[in-house]
DNA sequence: CTTTCTGCAAACGATTTGCAGCAGC
DNA sequence: GCTGCTGCAAATCGTTTGCAGAAAG
């Protein structure tokens, strides 16, 4: 089958999205947000095709890549052999990943406002210490997660 | 030519490590840790085997993963074509890294104290709220860097 | 109706691996 | 001298791409 419904809200987003970046909305493009929506944490792309019910491999990679293009989804790459995808950080919230060294699995965490306070202060020195212009970050902790501990 | 000669003190850790994952140290070996000794950032591995001079690639795949296996090394992966490798964190000093998202250039920065603490922090309450247990940490700043900017 | 998307199967390319000969210890 | 490393070339496998028919707008 083909996931969970989308939200009005997500959906008008969505399309609003694709069609500033001149692409179409289609069936598959609405099971893939709404898949990574009711997931809640970066899925593989194995992982998001099952989830999917049925769609070719080829348009899975497609369509993912469309969308990132659009601004809705994300790819973050580890030492898996899967690239993973989530929604992007506006349509969800800012949050950091848990990575289980063991299982290669990545949890979403809510972002500590003293810790992004921490990270915003050292970007802005690293910007006067060496030119670069910081855009976003990303956090990531590694270790074991609670089944694999 | 094969690279600036290891500095003595790194040339014995590395033949402990390796010893003690039951690996020999070799011509190779010594050059793939000089090479990146020398760089202070992450290289590609194109870049490492033009470093190195003569060494073929799959000379350069194998060996960088016995230098990780011995923990030596210590391989990152972007969203750019190549994985890079660096010498091990505890080899240098814990550092984040700058990602240029436009030539995809990785710059080391040396780890701000109160950002340590913080990530510290956040990662005690993630242990207490999750069951997650934290062994390490990374830190990206993505964006410009100065000749990209 | 035009342009883009879809699924299939073939192509790509970074990384891995089999093998025969050489080097570490 | 035994075992593990080296380089070469071939295999692997996640991802990308060409193409003909279907669907979005």
């Amino acid at each position: 089958m083909a996931g969970p419904a989308l939200g009005a809200e997500l959906r008008a987003l969505m399309t609003e999205r694709l069609h500033r970046a001149g692409q179409r909305v289609t069936a598959n493009r609405e099971t893939l947000v709404a898949v990574l929506a009711a997931a809640g944490r970066p899925l593989t792309i194995p992982e998001i095709i099952e989830a999917a019910g049925t769609l070719a491999q080829s348009s899975a990679y497609r369509n993912l890549q469309a969308l990132e293009q659009a601004g809705l989804v994300h790819r973050i790459v580890t030492n898996d052999d899967f690239a993973r995808y989530e929604l992007a950080e506006d349509l969800t919230e800012h949050h950091h990943h848990l990575i289980c060294r063991s299982c290669g699995t990545v949890e979403d965490v809510p972002a500590a406002p003293g810790l992004e306070r921490s990270v915003r202060a050292a970007a802005d020195a690293i910007a006067r210490d060496t030119g670069f212009h910081t855009q976003h970050h990303r956090v990531d902790l590694l270790g074991l997660c609670r089944r694999c501990a």
